[in-house]
DNA sequence: AACCCTACCAACCGCATCGCG
DNA sequence: GCGCGATGCGGTTGGTAGGGT
């Protein structure tokens, strides 16, 4: 096989890019644009290929690039995107104005590479919690014993044959509550804290206070962890949401949207800021009723919602 | 000072997809 | 429909800076 098509010609420049490089590249794209990637070496006097050229660009010449630490905004919107579409780089990218693929891939791998290597202690019963320490999604922890699921978080980092293979997979429905503004989300006025319900589910949330980066979005999934990673649902709200329609049972039932709303609103004042869950285990906690409304489509711009409204 | 280790990141590679003739 | 080149994307590699010993 060897190097790809575009760099076969002889005398093509390979590693680092030299200031003069840049130069050149940055003059011929700013003058003439960058229509077919494979005549800009050509036409710009660089030994590289057209590939090279777009590469060099796009992670670092063009002008809208944005570098620098990735603030605690941009760590969580990392995330939770990464939550939701896995190893899907350039679509987090696209969300992050500024920043590449390349870019968020590096500090995604690094970030996680660095997590996955420690050793779980056999001490620790609750996932971390502070800015340098949430750095393996919830996604990855059980929130039973708290332990890291390593496993699981490696078949999200490294997806081998297939793009897809996620910790949520496309095929599967997600949705997800904005729950900032809700009454009682810090625990008044229901009965038992948010604290207590988190602490059944193996979450110290306590821990959670007077950090620096607290984090706002928690997510939950079942895929490849089991269904015990999934918190259970508060029985008594899911007891008082019945079907609607004309069958009433609950297994052959369709619940309403507003219905299955003002459910969802009963059940994620439990829990913090931002949940996510997997479509099919609401169903199965409802008791296999068939739910009339779609998964969300416009996850992203919930999650926007979910830290513009908490900044 | 020399060496080692680790983290970071730019760049490359291979594959998938797209678009055109 | 098919072939081929261009482009886009994600995984991986390799160089280097910086810290520790």
């Amino acid at each position: 096989m060897g190097h790809h098509s575009c760099c076969n010609q002889q005398k093509v420049k390979r590693g680092l890019w030299s200031p003069e490089e840049d130069a050149k590249l940055i003059r011929y794209i700013s003058t003439h644009g960058y229509g077919c990637w494979s005549e800009v070496p050509e036409k710009a006097g660089l030994q590289r290929c057209g590939k090279s050229c777009r590469l060099r660009w796009i992670n670092y010449l063009r002008p809208d690039i944005r570098r620098g630490r990735f603030s605690p905004e941009e760590e969580k919107l990392i995330i939770s995107l990464h939550g939701m579409v896995g190893n899907r780089w350039a679509h987090i990218a696209s969300h992050l104005p500024g920043r590449t693929d390349n870019e968020i891939k590096n500090y995604w791998n690094s970030w996680i590479k660095k997590k996955i290597g420690k050793p779980s202690t056999p001490q620790s019963t609750s996932p971390p919690n502070n800015a340098t320490e949430l750095s393996v999604p919830p996604s990855y922890y059980n929130p039973v014993d708290g332990q890291l699921d390593s496993s699981a978080a490696q078949t999200s980092m490294s997806s081998t044959s297939s793009r897809q293979e996620n910790v949520f997979p496309p095929h599967c429905p997600l949705f997800m509550f904005d729950t900032t503004g809700i009454a009682g989300n810090n625990g008044g006025g229901t009965g038992r804290s948010v604290e207590e319900l988190l602490r059944d589910h193996g979450w110290d949330a306590s821990q959670n206070q007077d950090q620096a980066l607290q984090p706002s979005l928690f997510s939950y999934a079942s895929v490849n962890m089991g269904s015990s990673y999934l918190p259970p649902l508060v029985d008594d709200a899911a007891a008082s949401l019945e079907p609607t329609g004309d069958g009433g049972d609950r297994s052959g039932g369709c619940f309403e949207k507003q219905e299955l709303n003002e459910w969802v609103e009963s059940q994620v004042q439990y829990y913090p800021s931002c949940l996510l869950m997997q479509w099919e285990d609401v169903q199965e906690q409802l008791g296999g009723g068939e739910l009339i409304s779609t998964a969300p489509t416009d996850m992203e711009s919930m999650v926007n919602a979910s830290f513009s409204s908490s900044s």
